[in-house]
DNA sequence: GGTTGTGAAACAGTTCACAGCC
DNA sequence: GGCTGTGAACTGTTTCACAACC
């Protein structure tokens, strides 16, 4: 969720879910709280991500067209829910039809803003660090790392993946210079908020947060967290609280 | 695909959030649905860790008590709303004092489950399945991973971080030996169903799903989904719609 | 003074059910 | 026949506000 993510969470996951006003600065909970645009609910956003995946999916299987209600038993909604959220941004169907999966991918990913590229930070290359930036799957969704950075000068100049690691300190000149707006957070929980604080300073305005803290920051930048063990903490309560009402 | 009725997924680490009813299989959303207990709100649970997780650094802080005021602020969430969730599950705090750090989160563990320790299997050993191996962070919530499984004959029989890397063929074998009842499944995609689907018949009741994909799976089995590149769909949304309401 | 726990009120999100269209 | 889009009804969650307590 916020971070975690899941949830997810987070909320995933984590799981999704909080927002606050506090004057200046403001907490992040497992999902971005964002600035609100017009209401549309956080929820909602997030089904549109996997309405999105499934629909892709479904593509890959061979399928032209689908429907509100195969959509939903696919992901455990309902229909009446698909067609709702769907609503909230205009009428992508055609009555006695369905939808047409390749259209409705594309007008998502408008809404969402992804049908363009995006250049990703990663910082901190820890081991999960290295992991994210090995993995593939970022780039079919139209993400892209397009650089790394580390404060240990043992990491420092080297290369992975044909990116050079570079120093902390030149942060801001490199978003800058490539035009980076969003950041991915790998680095250890006691230096989170610090690092946090200046990737803001240096204009990333989205930053997707894997330290096992709660980041506090201006308002105008959008956090989503991914907590690995708070994702297991939720599993092992659904484990334990399971066996009630049918 | 069995019946016709698919499902789903967080987590999410990210995100929480869906469920659903159908008969048989049903699909998981971005938070574990669990089998309800006695209704207490999937968000309330996903806050519950949040809670958790912030009254430790309060105590590393060397803070005895808190109240719901301090702790609503640190995680972007109202007094009243930290008390309400309380009241879920019993009376915690001391009126005019608050809460005792240390008092809570212990019984914060004992709701989730997780005051004792938790083992966990660890399926796929892709860059993925390796970091979060080495992740230390699991340990500290009370969750160990004690075997690790992939099908490629050239990782089986390996040794790392001295777990020695088993066949999926003798999953079931060894978590009933081991007692596992949890685990976090880092296959390609194309694979997640198809071994999620095995590990729920060898025992397994809550899986930590990292493929982009939504599990179907009997309904007393929790999933928590994260998805790296939904969660960055999520930032983008936020990020391009953010110049509004203050 | 401060703070919890909680019913009641307010708000938000989901489901229903049907008009309109193919 | 099938399906979408949507107002209305419903359900669930959050906030308010205050009695009880230290």
């Amino acid at each position: 969720m916020p971070g975690n993510a899941i949830a997810p969470r987070y909320h995933a996951i984590w799981m999704l879910l909080f927002m606050n006003e506090t004057p200046e600065k403001r907490p992040a909970g497992d999902v971005p709280p964002s600035g609100q645009d017009t209401s549309v609910p956080k929820a909602v956003v997030a089904r549109l991500s996997l309405y999105s995946r499934e629909l892709q999916h479904l593509l890959r299987e061979g399928q032209e067209t689908t429907n509100s209600s195969q959509l939903g038993k696919r992901l455990g909604v309902t229909d009446a829910q698909v067609r709702k959220d769907l609503a909230y941004f205009g009428q992508f169907g055609y009555p006695g039809i369905g939808y047409r999966c390749s259209e409705l991918v594309e007008q998502i990913r408008r809404i969402l803003g992804t049908s363009e590229l995006w250049s990703v930070a990663l910082v901190g290359l820890g081991n999960l660090g290295h992991a994210l930036l090995r993995y593939r799957g970022f780039g079919k969704q139209g993400f892209r790392i397009d650089a790394v950075f580390d404060i240990s000068p043992q990491l420092i100049g080297q290369q992975i993946e044909s990116l050079e690691i570079q120093p902390l300190d030149r942060f801001q000149e490199v978003v800058e210079q490539l035009g980076i707006r969003l950041a991915v957070l790998t680095v250890p929980a006691p230096a989170a908020q610090q690092v946090a604080q200046r990737l803001a300073e240096a204009g990333i305005v989205g930053i997707l947060n894997f330290a096992p803290v709660t980041l506090s920051l201006p308002d105008h930048v959008a956090v989503a967290g991914v907590d690995l063990a708070i994702e297991l903490e939720q599993l092992a309560f659904a484990v334990v609280n399971q066996g009630s009402r049918p």
